[in-house]
DNA sequence: TTATGTGAAGAGTTTCACAGCA
DNA sequence: TGCTGTGAAACTCTTCACATAA
């Protein structure tokens, strides 16, 4: 076990440990190696067990890690073991993409979005796949009332920051941002930024 | 300069120098310093001169650099400075939001959607945004006929790999995935995902 | 005997600090 | 004098290889 603080790119890497565990049947084979692990994630048996080494003693040696108790193990690293409550600002259409494609691909996960924000009067009051459109102008209160401790971004407007440190002042912990813009987070919270314009621009250096 | 291979990294911010010098207006104040632009995309002068070293001089010592020939040069490195035609498989909600974002985003940017693939027939013939939706069956003739260089993945199933083969035999050079898979590409072609599902499973651990 | 857990080496990336040019 | 361009140092992350435990 290694005490130190764990890189940001090996907490990245366990929601897709878990995930292969979970497409596993340890009903056929309850046991499996570094080795086989990594070949379906896609990367080296070593670098497992490394990612592996930072939470403390996982396996068997001479013979491999439980699936069904890593798993669990995952779970509890990752905080995934309790219902973490998500919001999303900005109701258009991918915003709506985004919590219909959630909704779908959530199988016993315990990540709920419960919240969306919007400015339109016409979105405010309506659900999209289940979930209430909030006024923005409650982002606040619903917040604290809702006990949301995540927020997705995906709003058009020019003043992000400014909704951002009223989320952060309310409770949020991380963000998911959408919206192609720098933002300024405080150490203590967490913010990754997936910005498609950026990524196929990069992509472009490569044809 | 230094001509040995340019870290991806250092490729990945290229494109946040350039939308930043964009925003700017060269008529207020031509000449832009490291230190400014750092600032502005919020990393440290050092780092954006270390990256443009890769590529060459850029600016002027004691002075800094010209906002409009440092956009050419930009451009001109992430060859952005010709079309470059992109095709989208899975032409569903994200798909579809996907492409309307970009459409709405693309001020002055070579990178043109020119095709949709789906397999439902009720989609086939349509128009997203403009962009015509095509039969998946026709992948491969359209890829070449329209000379697809870019392709964007936003469906929901299990062949993935498969298709992504055709494309890359039909001359697709790099990929934009949204489809939660492992995915295998030859060294010479470049793919990038970008797993919604995983990013905020991974967050969880700062909530 | 087998496959884990982990120091140590290696590779990659960022930061530093200063020489050099306008 | 001011700010770039860039080696070198510092730091981070990955790979390696082997002692260790079942």
């Amino acid at each position: 076990m290694n005490q130190r603080k764990v890189p940001d790119v090996v907490i990245r890497r366990l929601p897709l440990y878990l995930r292969t565990l979970e497409i596993l049947d340890p009903d056929e084979a309850p046991i499996i190696s570094s080795e086989q692990l990594a070949k379906l994630v896609g990367t080296s048996s070593g670098q497992v067990r490394k990612d592996l080494s930072y939470f403390g003693v996982f396996g068997k040696q001479g013979v491999g890690y439980q699936i069904i108790s890593m798993r669990m193990e995952l779970r509890r690293i990752l905080k995934l073991d309790q219902e973490i409550r998500v919001g999303l600002i900005g109701a258009g259409n991918l915003g709506a993409a985004l919590v219909r494609y959630h909704q779908k691909n959530r199988v016993h996960q315990p990540l709920e979005i419960v919240a969306l924000f919007d400015v339109d009067d016409k979105k405010i009051g309506r659900k999209i796949a289940d979930v209430e459109v909030f006024d923005i102008g409650k982002l606040s209160s619903i917040i604290r009332n809702l006990d949301i401790k995540m927020m997705i971004l995906t709003f058009p407007a020019a003043n992000v920051q400014q909704v951002v440190d009223i989320c952060i002042a309310s409770g949020v912990k991380s963000f998911l941002n959408f919206v192609p813009v720098s933002l300024k987070v405080p150490a203590e919270v967490k913010l990754r930024t997936s910005d498609v314009t950026l990524e196929l621009q990069s992509l472009a250096y490569y044809t």
